[in-house]
DNA sequence: AATATAGTTTACAATATACGCAACTATGCA
DNA sequence: TGCATAGTTGCGTATATTGTAAACTATATT
């Protein structure tokens, strides 16, 4: 059992960066090369590179050579349902701040 | 937006470590005491008190002191939904790899 | 074959995480 | 007040993650 804790912990650490996060919202409903991604995002090309690499190697997207081109998508749409709830989470926490900030004024 | 995709990943940290998703699954219905999870889980306590600091400074987990106890419970039942989705990603992607095997025999 | 373009890999430094141990704090009770 | 129990914090260290720069590989075009 302790092993399967470590695979869920392995793959969820996909979700723990904020640029893979980015990538992920970027790969939401389209299949994109590396130069789309690039030119969406803000960061270096060998270190989106290596984001994909991971993201890759623990099966959340795959890819499709096209000539000289790349392409990435995302291979399960669950994890972008996971990202978006735990998104709602912090959303969530952000308008209970603000709540109490209110109460205070 | 950068912020947010920072404040994102920080979440998202929680379920990046086998200890916290297996507290999360010990919490999933109940309330415990961190003498509790000290009985279920096999961790150090000073160990268990971080990864709960942890947990509650991102306010995923929420405590109640009842006498010399402390109470542990989970703030908000999506993060539990979204660690699930997590684990059935994990869980399909073994019985992908399961049936990659069984056609090569 | 030479060159341009797209993408990957390697090496390295900076920072962050994880964990054990020991010391500490808070509460309840004799 | 003194002591036991529950839980937290500080500190040192080992390991992991992240990002940059430079070198490398693969494909297409001339």
């Amino acid at each position: 059992m302790q092993q399967v804790y470590e695979m869920h912990a392995e793959i969820c650490k996909v979700l723990s960066n904020p640029k893979r996060i980015e990538i992920i919202n970027t790969l939401r409903d389209k299949e994109l090369s590396v130069g789309d991604l690039l030119d969406k995002l803000r960061i270096k090309k060998a270190n989106l590179s290596q984001h994909l690499a991971v993201m890759r190697s623990k099966g959340i997207v795959k890819t499709r050579r096209n000539g000289v081109n790349i392409y990435y998508r995302i291979a399960n749409r669950k994890v972008i349902k996971a990202c978006d709830i735990m998104r709602e989470v912090l959303l969530e926490q952000l308008s209970e701040a603000n709540k109490v900030i209110k109460k205070i004024r």
